[in-house]
DNA sequence: ACGATAGTATCATCCTGTGAAACAGGGTAG
DNA sequence: CTACCCTGTTTCACAGGATGATACTATCGT
């Protein structure tokens, strides 16, 4: 899936704003998160601290800077602003990763996570595109789709339309190694006051742990955290 | 005033960012904007588009994308959350430019402005840094600086002590032809919960229209304006 | 039909960004 | 106290990426 615009400076830029988005980090950690050279690293985030989109915190760990809020012109998204607490609370009663995603035609992105500091993980970076052909997420996001997208997506995914039927029933949407091998998630859709579903939320982490069957365990704490996001937007 | 990180392909893209923060444009008004030749401003434009930190608006204009919002975790700046009403509510009222000024050291940056869509008018981008030794946006907040950065921008400012005793008597500073030909300004504190000065808030034009003592005209209006964004905090 | 303007794509050229290596500083184990 | 490891920062030869003039396409106004 294409992640990268042809211009590698921006690219790996963008690549370094994402991988602190979640949560700040050290540079050494920031070249585990980027996959980039220390020296590459230390000057983009540098390039990025001169343009005030990034900041280094008391312990010189690298966070996001306050220019990002100022060329947004001020713009607040009720659902991101809803997101910074909800997702961490369902991330703690959890214990595991927690994603918001967002329909984008026949894709989705990650527009907000959380997920344990530690451990066994499954790791989702903000600004990421995923496939709408395998997930829960995906399943949620398609489910509630208008027909068109529904038909294009469903050539090539993974479940069919009897499960989109099954989780609009449900309400909610689990997978086990769709998207990736080894980690299960359970989704469920996220509505505006007008009813329609605008963002799907998971939980997801290693099938080991969380089992195959994710959504007996945390399909009530998933609804209240979609309602909690919808009562907030 | 370095504005640059040494990067190229960075620096190009923040201005390119900076040069819609404020209002929506066409490309070639983006070239306008930034100065940049035509096929580097598409380019870059087109590249931050694929990383969504810019979108198009229906009708073709480029403006701030979902991603800015995404990259800061969700974080709300109170103040730039105000400013986003209070100052184009500012604007309307006075008919100038209207900036919100944030001290950094001994400079101050433009974290959000208001500006008449046409005629003669000061643009002051949002990101801009200025120099905290002239104009009045820079004297409020050296007025209520701390003693050593009084010191530090007072050994090279074109006012001195005097006229900060006299900024924290007014409330208000004005200034005609300092930070820029042409251009006279009024600025006013604005304050925390606490009392303390976080920001200035300024509305300039030029000297024609605004005449060389605008703070007769628009005090008022200014300390109204600071107390509504005070409120918000 | 024509000219102007805007958005988009191409590609020869040159300048910029890369990243290995070196350096400096701090922390820790022996 | 010394040696080693790790982290952050800086340098610079070189490879490759970004530039921007130009061309192309589409739309609009006369």
């Amino acid at each position: 899936m294409k992640q990268g615009s042809g211009i590698g400076v921006l690219d790996k830029s963008v690549t370094v704003l994402r991988a602190v988005a979640d949560t700040p980090c050290s540079l050494a950690e920031l070249c585990v998160r980027t996959g980039l050279p220390r020296a590459t690293a230390h000057r983009l985030a540098v390039g990025l601290e001169v343009h005030r989109l990034l900041q280094r915190s008391g312990d010189g760990r690298w966070q996001p800077g306050p220019a990002l809020g100022e060329l947004n012109n001020g713009t607040i998204d009720p659902l991101l602003d809803a997101a910074a607490t909800v997702l961490p609370r369902l991330r703690d009663l959890t214990g595991e990763s927690v994603q918001l995603y967002r329909r984008e035609g026949v894709q989705r992105v990650c527009v907000a996570s959380a997920e344990p500091p530690t451990g066994l993980r499954d790791t989702v970076p903000v600004g990421a595109r995923l496939a709408m052909t395998a997930g829960s997420g995906a399943k949620v996001l398609v489910a509630w789709a208008d027909p068109a997208t529904q038909r294009s997506v469903l050539a090539d995914a993974v479940f069919g339309e009897r499960v989109l039927v099954e989780v609009r029933r449900r309400g909610w949407a689990q997978s086990v190694a769709e998207r990736e091998s080894g980690v299960a998630s359970v989704s469920a859709p996220v509505r505006d006051s007008a009813g329609s579903v605008v963002a799907a939320v998971s939980v997801s982490g290693p099938v080991e742990r969380i089992g195959r069957r994710p959504g007996v365990r945390w399909a009530a704490d998933l609804l209240a955290a979609a309602d909690a996001l919808r009562n907030r937007l």
